[in-house]
DNA sequence: AATTAAATTATCAAATAATGATAATATCTT
DNA sequence: AAGATATTATCATTATTTGATAATTTAATT
């Protein structure tokens, strides 16, 4: 353990599920000495990345509301797509979770989403939240964007049920790229549906997507073309908004560069 | 620099204003060699934390969405207080932007908000963000639960404007003790008025604030009951549920333990 | 397509910091 | 107030970081 990994490794431990972690249970989970993981820990208490609760425990800090804070005001795909999920959903012609994702490291993970208040089932689709790279339109228009090696490594990393599926898998994938959309049927949560378009940005490495979940049960054909319409129209918004954002980077550098 | 800090001087350069950097850039900022700085953030954009854009530019990574996440479904206090901000907006004489906050080192930090979709004007209270210590109702109503020592070293870091202004903070810190509640007009934001009470938890550590604030075109005196009640009776509930997440918590570990 | 500049990675000996076993305090519990 | 648990301090040993420089890759320009 060496480098920032250290601690990360201790940030690792902490999920929606298991929150809190005494010093004694980092320290056994990690094979490391109590004394080494006290002295981390104390480092990163300084640090607001993690803060000591009740009981020896401790929990993330406030350090990462603070930098989510920033990355929501200044993150370009965050910035030109959050604004319009709302009009997404108000658009769409029955009740959605409205979807912007992108990739991260090996998943795909939501950087802003907005449920219709009538949207009743809770669904895995929240800011934050990491996807499985396979399932959900989600994440299928994300991967379509992808080839060649990396795409193969990405797959290589992903448990097949069985080659069958992993042969049918990257078919949809072929056909998916060329229509430009995706759909799929209750792959994340039961019940429920996705339909999603691409969004890239090659200069500011962009690979993302915009998608709108329904509950299957509300669904009839008829939506499909009103569906699609929406996202390809605010599919290109935010690409446009994107492109604005960054010419607007590209501005505010070249300003304080010129002023040094 | 060493340990931690090696890598929080980093992302402490990130902010809303700047939130994307060189390594030269950086290099300079914090006057280390290039090529440590290119070693450093290698890791960090391995580990998630930054990430390259475009142009040589690196910005703040995802890693801080999917903790800030993590947080937000786990944090006692958030998880106890978020869902009570609409419905105390709602239950609000006029339209308003209601805050629960927190201290966060030496200032004070929102934690959530919640605004009613009538509110107009841009305000600073907005989840993540750090409020000055000394300004406004929001942070007067955490300040005034800390005493003795503690209170004096965060006092002597601030800038007052004379000595007489700093006896009179003192003195409306000790009487608002006393109240139990805060009132401040446009300390913050000009236009704008504020009214909070204090929310705490010793077991949990949690030292923090719920307030309403107001436009002060809006407000009438007679509105000024009808605030505080909801404030108190919102305050006691959001102490209560964080109570019953203290608990469960307590239980979830007690549990956990049994088991190993 | 070739050339040049800029960005990024690799190398390695010297300098510095982390480790972990143990001892010393501090804090909480009963 | 005693006992248990949590936390900090110490320090010789071991391992890692540093930063100047060279090598390589990538992007920009001609």
């Amino acid at each position: 353990m060496s480098g920032f990994q250290r601690y990360k490794k201790i940030l690792d431990l902490f999920s929606e599920e298991r929150s809190s972690w005494t010093v004694l249970e980092i320290s056994k989970s990690l094979k490391t000495p109590t004394s080494t993981i006290y002295r981390i820990v104390r480092e990163m208490v300084t640090a607001e990345f993690l803060e000591s609760a009740s009981g020896s425990y401790f929990r993330l800090g406030p350090a990462f509301i603070k930098f989510n804070r920033i990355i929501n005001f200044s993150d370009p795909l965050v910035r030109a797509g959050q604004p319009f999920l709302k009009k997404l959903a108000n658009e769409n012609p029955i009740t959605s979770v409205n979807v912007l994702a992108r990739l991260y490291g090996n998943n795909v993970m939501c950087v802003a989403d907005y449920k219709s208040p009538s949207f009743k089932k809770n669904t895995s689709y929240q800011r934050g939240k990491l996807m499985p790279l396979i399932y959900g339109a989600t994440s299928r228009a994300i991967i379509i964007q992808i080839t060649g090696k990396r795409l193969e490594n990405l797959i290589n990393l992903e448990n097949f049920k069985s080659d069958e599926d992993k042969t049918n898998f990257l078919k949809e994938l072929k056909s998916d790229r060329k229509k430009g959309y995706c759909f799929t049927e209750g792959q994340v949560d039961k019940g429920l549906i996705g339909f999603a378009v691409s969004i890239s940005n090659k200069k500011l490495g962009i690979v993302a997507s915009l998608s709108s979940i329904f509950n299957l049960d509300d669904f009839l054909l008829e939506h499909e073309p009103i569906i699609y319409a929406n996202l390809t129209t605010y599919g290109l918004l935010v690409e446009k908004y994107i492109n604005e954002i960054f010419d607007d980077i590209q501005k505010y550098h070249h300003e304080t560069k010129s002023i040094r």
